[in-house]
DNA sequence: GCCATATTGTTTGATATCAAACAATCCCGT
DNA sequence: ACGGGATTGTTTGATATCAAACAATATGGC
């Protein structure tokens, strides 16, 4: 398709900013993550309230899949949830191998605590690029990561 | 330093791109370190063979900060290494606290492998997007990792 | 030179995560 | 109907990861 000297070109480049993605992306976490820690959240947990706060109730697996996890690890992150009380199963009437996720008062009262100082940190830390950067990145990576999962 | 109104919009803005690029990152990874498995590596372990072959001899601590994992994680995952002989710990004869991390000649051999598949199947994951569109990604997260760590 | 403080690597205990195997249930083609 | 394959949630066993406490060594101020 290319000569060996443009490959190696597009090898760099590509390797490049993949480099720069994966590390921009873990770096910024740990930053963003960080008051979830004086809430006992971790992310995974943040993820599932707020997943139920914007979509509503959702079985396991539509959670599983939203925050990139595995169902069996899905399990035990709810489980852990479900003893501090921020959710509650319920089973599901239509079909019967499933549970819908509900969040309980307290979750909806925590998640709306939380979220706030959530969004503010973002915003703060997303300001080092200007809007149009911002918008241009998010293009960037939504092109990326939708990448065809099952063909 | 805002109207309301324009901070829901720069909050909706930079929460966007953060999921935007969280996710992509997420998904890109998964897709590009499957193959890993079929050596046995795990991530971790890829990241520290890539940074001895391309930089050289480093201490933990360098290893621990170049893959953004804990300096206890770090002994566990150059324990593990150690033990398929892909590394050598070598006494550093200018701080005695300190080790030199060395590859080993299978370690040298298994990266000179592993590389270049990971380079490839980076390639083909990136290729979605174009030369420029690569370079912008790069830049926009270099500047958002860039963040000062330390103040 | 000596001590307080910092840095390096290790240990330990607690979580988080996954993959694989499993049971229960659903659904579709015949 | 119904039987085989798909889907949902759980369990299990193995790893990975972190934070915190620790021991050994280095370093800089006095």
């Amino acid at each position: 398709m290319e000569t060996g000297d443009s490959r190696e070109r597009t090898d760099r480049l590509a390797l490049g900013a993949w480099v720069k993605l994966a590390r921009s992306a873990e770096s910024v976490s740990t930053r963003i993550h960080g008051h979830l820690a004086a809430y006992r959240l971790t992310v995974s947990q943040f993820g599932v309230l707020e997943a139920l706060y914007h979509v509503g109730p959702l079985s396991q697996r539509s959670l599983a899949r939203k925050i990139l996890k595995s169902t069996g690890n899905m399990t035990h992150v709810l489980n852990n949830m479900e003893k501090r009380g921020l959710v509650r199963r319920q089973p599901d009437p239509k079909d019967r191998r499933a549970v819908e996720v509900h969040l309980t008062r307290k979750g909806t009262q925590l998640v709306r605590n939380v979220f706030p100082r959530h969004a503010e940190i973002v915003r703060r830390e997303m300001s080092i690029l200007n809007t149009t950067e911002q918008h241009e990145l998010g293009r960037l990576c939504r092109k990326l990561g939708l990448q065809t999962k099952e063909p």
